[in-house]
DNA sequence: CTCTTGATTCGACGATTATCGATGTGGTGG
DNA sequence: CCACCACATCGATAATCGTCGAATCAAGAG
C-alpha cells in the first residue's frame, strides 16, 4: 500500500484552538459567536439526525443517498447538509456520481472540550 | 442517610440516559428532537455567553445581576435565561432579592458524551 | 402602605429559518 | 447527442426567533 512514510497511529493532530472548558473562564463575545454557530448547526432535529447518520456510518463517511431518508424532501436535506458544512462540522467530496460526507473530528472535539465541565 | 443501597463515591448519579456517542449509533427521531433542543439553546451567542458566565462563576452559581452585562436589554437577558432553563441546561433559585442560576451538570455531560467521537 | 430595586412577563416588530416544488448542474451510460 | 440519475440552487411562503419598551411581580427599606 502506501510507501514508507511514518505511520501515525492516531490521526487527528489539531483540536481547534478554541476555548478552554466553560468552567474555567467565560467566553469572549467573539468566541461566543463562533461556538454558538456550531451549536446552532446541531440545534435542528433533522440536521442532528443527518449528522448522526454520517458520524455512525461505517467507514466514517456516507453518501447523501445513504442518509437522506429522514422525512423531509431532498432539497431540504441538501439545505441542511450545506448548513452543517458551513458550520465546519462536515466536509464533502464528490466521487463520480455520488457526494460523500464525513465529520470534521477536530471541530466536534472542540465543542466537546467546551462542554467538559470536569476540568 | 439512605438505607443499605451501595454508596457511590462520586456524586453525580445520572448522566441523562440519553444517547451513546454519535459514532456508535444513529439517533432516533425522538432523541434527535430532545438533543437538538439542547444544542439549540446554546446556539445563540448571547445565550452561550450567559451560560459560560454561569458555568465559570465562582461557587458554580451566579445571580442575574452578576452576568446581565452582555450588550442586550435586561428583558432579553431574562428571556434567554428562560430558554436555557427550559432546555434543562440551567436551574434557578430565588433567595431573597436575587435569583441565582447554576448549570445542570448531568445534562451538559450528556451533550458532551454525545460529541465524544473517540468511543 | 409606599418607594425602590431585581427580575419576569407581555405585546409588537423585523429578521432569520425550515420547508417545498421547480429548475439547474454534473456525471454515467446508452 | 440524449436520457437518466444524484445532488445543489432558486424563489416563495409560513413559522420561529431575537429584541425592545412597557407593564407586572417579588422582596426588602423606610
Amino acid at each position: 500500500m502506501s510507501n514508507l512514510s511514518v505511520e501515525l497511529p492516531l490521526a487527528e493532530p489539531d483540536v481547534v484552538p478554541c476555548c478552554p472548558p466553560l468552567t474555567s473562564a467565560e467566553l469572549s463575545a467573539e468566541d461566543s459567536v463562533r461556538m454558538a454557530a456550531m451549536f446552532k448547526a446541531l440545534g435542528d432535529p433533522v440536521r442532528l439526525r443527518l449528522f448522526s447518520r454520517v458520524a455512525s456510518h461505517p467507514g466514517g463517511e456516507a453518501c447523501v443517498c445513504d442518509i437522506q431518508d429522514v422525512g423531509v424532501s431532498q432539497p431540504t436535506v441538501s439545505h441542511h447538509l450545506k448548513k452543517l458544512r458551513e458550520a465546519g462540522l462536515l466536509t464533502s467530496e464528490r466521487r463520480g456520481t455520488w457526494v460523500y460526507y464525513r465529520v470534521a473530528p477536530s471541530v466536534v472535539a472542540g465543542m466537546a472540550a467546551l462542554l467538559d465541565l470536569n476540568r
